[in-house]
RNA sequence: GCGGAUGUGGCGGAAUUGGUAGACGCGCAGCGUUGAGGUCGCUGUUCUUUAAUCGGAGUGAAGGUUCGAGUCCUUUCAUCCGCACCA
């Protein structure tokens, strides 16, 4: 065996792969299955550190599973459509399409080297007329069962350049690039009602039971269920048809210390308003200035009008509240209309300081008294409380309690009802974008807005588009909108809106089950391969990507394109870290930041001799240049030593660190592995050696250590185990047979993240035919019991001794040993001893 | 602002889930091999005290529960992720 050179085996057992069909995924009814797909990438052009990691992890698992006998799905594909293509073609010309083909090209190119067992023949990309043909055939379907709808909502409105605006493009208030103040704009936009499905999504949360609890909690606190009151106010002095205002509250049990009810800027009623008062108009004019995130909403100054109308309070028909227009009441949650309680809503605290409204407090602390305020007093729900100025029950009571009693009493005296509450908004879908799936729907004037026929899917983009100016092109294409109303015959229009991409990944892994179908899915294909058992991908995917495939998963059950045992795709989930390294930085002459790449800079210096300020490590950005490429590590060191590193140190939930010396320091211990097991090959075949048993049972020991470590995504700790036992089979002194035996299985402990390595040790060292295809080995659990066990003594919490001691000796027994142990009769100095505890095979603590 | 997480040697991290804190790796030091350097092998390496032991301290900070806390509870600080048009 020569030396360890991954530049000539990698490529070889790759074809020897390729050749023997090892990934293909097969539909084998005699075998159990195993689905394992990781999050696919976004065709950037280049594929970082994240990917190797989020990659290597899931070929890790299908490896190992294949290796346990299932029949392994293992698909890739790219999530194609998307801003940045437009933005290239913004910036430096050509066409999306072109970028992002050219990209997928490069990335593919990037990631075969790296030995994944994927079945390439499955791969498809999101932006093929094949995939999106099928979601807007599922999109019509969805329509026909009443799952879409339109209405108006609002978006970020970039006045100069007269276009819409994503969040991200929307900086500090300003658009990205005319630098204006942006402003939210009503417009009409496509929905699907994904409310409908709010207490569902939510219940069901507790069956996926493995997947994170974290982001299950976040999930819930998104769907976030609310009980409450939904009661209407009569007005005084309001316009016609105004007579009343609908309002919700999840805390009744405040509604004694109400002192202002407030309506949202895109409440109804301030609309009529803005329509006859020029106040309400420049003052909703000011409401609307800023991006539409909620951290932009609910971080920027509350502000209100007093609209001069007021309402009676529904307990006391003296009791008149004012009505203000805030800009902190959203019209999405609840009405839209609420009324304040500032003693105890620090919203409502400091609007009523700001505007000079009473603050009157409803409860104080159990064993507090009455006292002015100087900020709300919020005590969670659960805490009991005494209510001073409450209608409900016992004076002392939770919060909860108080709520569902003023519920009640509200109920009995004919004021409003119960109600339960989601904070889940529908899900918006239209873009006014080019480069996304076409909405496949048409506007007739006789026959209104409707969809396409199947047969004349896919709506296709058109090629002949410009990037010249701001806005849709696909709005001003000359002929591309002119169609035919597929009901009527008449010239109608296209709509010119594109689909979220959140909805070409909310179905993609059912794709995968039949790329090549006519229908989006083949439901027998489907049968067999879903559910996905194990699905992998960053954390920040927690609540919207996966929140979304779940809803979609359950309209494509209800428009029968899945069945009903994949209306939850995902069984298992593990989300993973991200890769992070060092930044380098130097100042240009205005004292702006220039960033270095790693590869520039030896030592702290760049290569003219600056020194460079290190920035403690963030996460890889291309803008911050902390990026290492993939491709220099294989090319330095080889595929199996990246895999390796990617999966070394870091616990896989974890952020990792980059480092050069780490990864070097992988390749030295591959290339000592190779060495070991090439001096094993040089061993006399009669040589006969003394540890064959110990050698049995280290190597048990590593089976099951690296087994339980791959099924807990332990991958870590699998390669701590895998380089303890490389150290124990350098020193063992077994005879030939045994260590042979014993570096074959090493060879297949370590083919998930090695493949290529595992392959070569396997053929050298006489293992039958492919590595890959090799049963998991099994570890005898007879080897894996000790006889003795050593055991610490504490003296009152303190280690001060061990004794080693049979591993089935009777409690009692070890008590006494303990106890006659010299060094603890030392410590106990004669004292008398209060207790004793004996934890089996675990530890002994004496009190005294 | 709201929601979710993380914090252990010089560094990445381990700790059988309440039972010997620091496995394994990096780095560093010493010795050997080689000898220009690197490679390679062996030994040591939490801090402090010590010739070495013995001891003392120690898991972001401060309290608490327990025979026993890195692990559970309370408060607090720092960092990271998400917030509905980034993917």
């Amino acid at each position: 065996m020569s030396r360890y050179d991954p530049k000539s085996i990698e490529p070889k057992w790759q074809t020897a792969w390729d050749d023997a069909g090892v990934f293909t995924a097969r539909h084998d009814p005699a075998k159990p299955k195993y689905y394992v797909l990781e999050m696919f990438p976004y065709p950037s052009g280049r594929i970082h550190m994240g990917h190797v990691r989020n990659y290597t992890m899931g070929d890790v698992v299908a490896r190992y599973k294949a290796a346990q006998g299932f029949s392994v799905l293992h698909p890739m594909g790219w999530d194609a459509f998307g801003m940045p293509a437009e933005n290239a073609a913004m910036e430096r010309g050509g066409h999306p399409k072109d970028w992002t083909y050219g990209n997928i090209a490069d990335m593919r190119a990037q990631m075969k080297p790296l030995g994944l067992s994927i079945d390439w023949s499955r791969e498809f990309a999101t932006c093929d007329p094949e995939y999106y043909g099928k979601q807007q055939a599922m999109f019509i379907d969805m329509m026909a069962a009443g799952l879409v709808y339109r209405k108006a909502a609002v978006v970020n409105w970039d006045p100069v350049d007269m276009t819409v605006l994503a969040n991200e493009q929307v900086i500090d208030g300003k658009g990205w690039r005319s630098n204006a103040p942006v402003e939210r704009r009503e417009l009409t936009q496509w929905f699907f009602k994904i409310s409908d499905y709010s207490g569902e999504l939510l219940d069901a949360l507790d069956g996926l039971t493995n997947w994170p609890d974290k982001v299950r909690l976040m999930q819930a606190n998104w769907i976030g269920k609310s009980r409450g009151l939904q009661f209407a106010f009569s007005t005084h002095g309001a316009p016609e048809g105004f007579d009343r205002i609908e309002v919700y509250t999840t805390r009744p049990d405040t509604l004694m210390g109400a002192s202002f009810a407030a309506i949202s800027p895109d409440h109804p009623l301030a609309k009529h308003l803005e329509r006859h008062d020029p106040a309400v108009a420049a003052f909703l004019a000011e409401c609307r200035k800023g991006g539409t995130t909620a951290e932009a909403m609910e971080t920027a100054e509350k502000i209100g009008m007093d609209t001069g109308i007021t309402v009676m309070h529904p307990f006391d028909n003296d009791w008149q509240l004012p009505v203000y227009i805030a800009n902190f009441v959203l019209m999405d949650y609840g009405t839209g209309a609420i009324f304040g309680c500032p003693a105890h809503d620090q919203r409502d605290f400091e609007f009523a300081s700001k505007y000079g409204l009473a603050i009157e407090p409803v409860f104080v602390a159990e064993a507090g008294a009455p006292a002015a305020l100087t900020e709300a007093f919020v005590p969670m729900k659960s805490e009991r409380v005494h209510y001073i100025r409450g209608f409900a029950g016992a004076e002392v009571q939770t919060g909860e309690e108080a709520i569902l009693a003023a519920i009640e009493a509200c109920e009995a005296r004919g004021v409003g009802r119960g109600v339960t509450n989601y904070r889940l908004r529908d899900w918006g879908i239209s873009r006014q974008r080019y480069w996304g799936c076409p909405i496949p729907v048409i506007h007739c004037d006789a026959c209104g807005v409707v969809a396409e026929k199947k047969e004349n899917l896919p709506v296709e983009l058109p090629y002949d588009v410009t990037f010249d100016i701001p806005g849709n092109p696909l709005d001003r294409h000359p002929t591309w909108r002119n169609c035919t109303c597929p009901t009527c015959g008449a010239p109608a229009r296209r709509e010119t809106d594109t689909m979220d991409t959140f909805m070409d990944s909310s179905w993609y892994y059912a794709r995968f089950t039949a790329p090549h179908a006519t229908t989006p899915t083949d439901l027998a294909e489907a049968d067999y391969w879903m559910n996905v058992d194990q699905y992998i991908g960053g954390i920040e995917h927690a609540i919207l990507h996966l929140l979304y495939s779940r809803f979609f998963a359950r309209a494509m059950h209800a428009t029968g394109h899945l069945p009903a045992k994949a209306i939850e795709p995902f069984n298992a989930l593990f989300t993973q870290g991200m890769v992070t390294h060092e930044i380098y930085q130097t100042r240009d002459a205005k004292g702006r930041p220039v960033y270095h790449l790693p590869e520039d800079v030896t030592e702290g210096k760049l290569a003219d001799g600056t020194a460079v300020e290190i920035i403690p490590s963030a996460k890889m950005s291309k803008s911050k240049k902390n990026v290492v490429d993939p491709m220099h590590i294989i090319e330095a060191f080889g595929a199996d030593t990246a895999r390796w590193f990617v999966m070394s140190d870091s616990p896989p939930e974890r952020d990792v660190e980059w480092t050069a010396s780490g990864a070097e320091a992988t390749f030295k211990h591959l290339s000592r592995v190779w060495a070991l097991c090439s001096r094993i090959g040089d061993m006399p075949a009669d040589h006969a050696g003394v540890g064959d048993t110990d050698l049995a049972k280290a190597t048990a020991k590593a089976v099951d250590e690296v087994t339980r470590a791959i099924e807990s995504f332990a991958f870590n700790k699998a390669i701590a185990t895998l380089y303890g036992f490389t150290n124990t089979l350098a020193k063992a002194n077994a005879s030939t047979p045994a260590m042979k035996q014993a570096i074959r299985t090493m060879a297949q402990l370590m083919q998930p993240m090695t493949p290529h390595m595992s392959e070569s040790i396997w053929s050298y060292q006489g293992g039958e035919g492919l590595c890959a295809r090799a049963p998991w080995p099994v570890a005898d659990p007879a080897l894996l019991i000790d006889d003795t066990v050593i055991l610490p003594i504490q003296i009152n919490g303190k280690r001060r001794a061990e004794i080693s001691v049979p591993a089935d000796m009777p409690a009692s027994e070890v008590e006494k040993l303990a106890l006659a142990d010299e060094a603890v009769v030392k410590f106990l100095g004669g004292a008398a001893v209060k207790k004793i505890i004996v934890v089996p095979g675990r530890i002994i603590n004496v009190v005294i």
